[in-house]
DNA sequence: TAATCCTTGTTAAAAATGGTTAAACAGGAA
DNA sequence: TTCCTGTTTAACCATTTTTAACAAGGATTA
């Protein structure tokens, strides 16, 4: 999951800027026109880190921190302040400020200041990976290696094949829908992929032969499920 | 080593002025005139940090840097803008820009930003050398030594031969696709090229074969994946 | 229930992609 | 120059994927 930032910036040019880059470089972006947004921004949805402008109207960036500090001591606070005021940097540190940055700022220091803050307080999550081998029935499958053996034999299997065959694992006994299938593997649900997918599926279950406690099953209209039968 | 930088600037006045400068701050400058000149000139050679104007003739700024990222999405890009526009300047970053300047600009602030970012990028090279020797099941691979070392022998490779097996260890089970390998190591992706690599996936194979927990896949459509079999 | 339509199954051919080998080419070294 | 080495190009073959054609099975309607 991207990490999700709360940008609170009255000037719209500098804040879609902001909102745009950081979006680029992988975060989720919520832009905020004024203090009073922001506040209710803040208490709508969980962020991972706040980017505040202090000068705003309706409601200042320090009274906004404030508040979602009485909130939440955690998440990460980084001010934008438009002159270097040692005055307003103390304060803002006392409030719980994380970082600052003086405008004109690089957009690179920002993105530095960012990730360097999130990786002190995001744990990073791990990928999900198919388990390999997998094992079911007589079958072993090795996704990584695009191999499956049956009691029979070793099949060697065409990339193809293997997504399929994988969708199907990782939806035993549920029905995989064809447009589900088709967006996956050939990133687009049209006429004539899902006549490729249908041969695809007379493949597999050639192969699943072998095994006979396990068959895909045809659901009319909707797709196949891959049942374990006895 | 000098750090290597890459200007792109049509107005001869402001490139000389910028190239000289900056080769007296200690860079390794390199000048071209116009978005051919510089694809070219990038292809050429590495560079540690590009300088672009965004109006150039023959082929702009943009276009030259969406090439440059295609190649390979590290190298910093500065562009050099004529006026702040918004739009140039959100594009710019769209295209994964790393800063900006706007016309007229001081050669400081240039030199400070180019520092900056290259501090950055020098340091994340330092964390991300090719560990030297590279072991894995009975190979030993030396990537600065060119070097190859199974159960059965010791092989020299040819500068195209390791630089692909390099970007197969550092994607282990991982795919990696024909055209960022090929954009990567050959600068381009073109029929001729592809097939070239081709015939150095054979060789690289053949290699392999002294390890057999070691394959390369072929991924069909997509590209290869080095992978550990059991 | 027959007629029809739409979806799926099956097979084969066509097209696209990749594998292999050797010859051609290019550039540097002897 | 000739030789040597690394790389590219070419030709031919093999495999994978897509397309096409037709058959079969469900669903729907009269």
């Amino acid at each position: 999951m991207k990490p999700k930032l709360l940008i609170v910036e009255d000037d719209p040019n500098l804040g879609e800027i902001l909102s745009e880059y950081l979006g680029l470089k992988g975060y989720d972006t919520t832009l905020m026109r004024d203090g009073e947004e922001g506040s209710n921004a803040f208490k709508e949805s969980d962020y991972d880190l706040c980017i505040l402008d202090l000068m705003m109207p309706k409601k200042d960036g320090f009274t906004l921190a404030k508040e979602i500090r009485s909130i939440d001591e955690e998440t990460p606070i980084i001010f934008l302040t438009a002159k270097s005021m040692k005055q307003d940097i103390i304060k803002g540190f006392t409030i719980g400020a994380d970082d600052y940055m003086t405008k004109p700022f690089s957009m690179e220091e920002l993105l530095m200041r960012i990730q360097a803050i999130l990786k002190r307080s995001v744990k990073k999550e791990e990928e999900e990976v198919f388990p390999n081998p997998f094992k079911i029935k007589g079958l072993t499958y090795y996704y990584q290696e695009n191999r499956l053996i049956t009691p029979e034999r070793e099949i060697n299997l065409t990339t193809k094949e293997n997504e399929l065959l994988k969708i199907f694992f990782e939806n035993l006994n549920r029905t995989v829908e064809r447009s589900t299938a088709l967006k996956k593997i050939w990133k687009d649900d049209s006429y004539f992929n899902a006549r490729s997918m249908d041969v695809y599926i007379a493949k597999i279950r050639k192969y699943l032969q072998d095994e006979p406690s396990l068959k895909i099953l045809t659901i009319h209209g909707e797709g196949f499920k891959l049942v374990e039968v006895n």
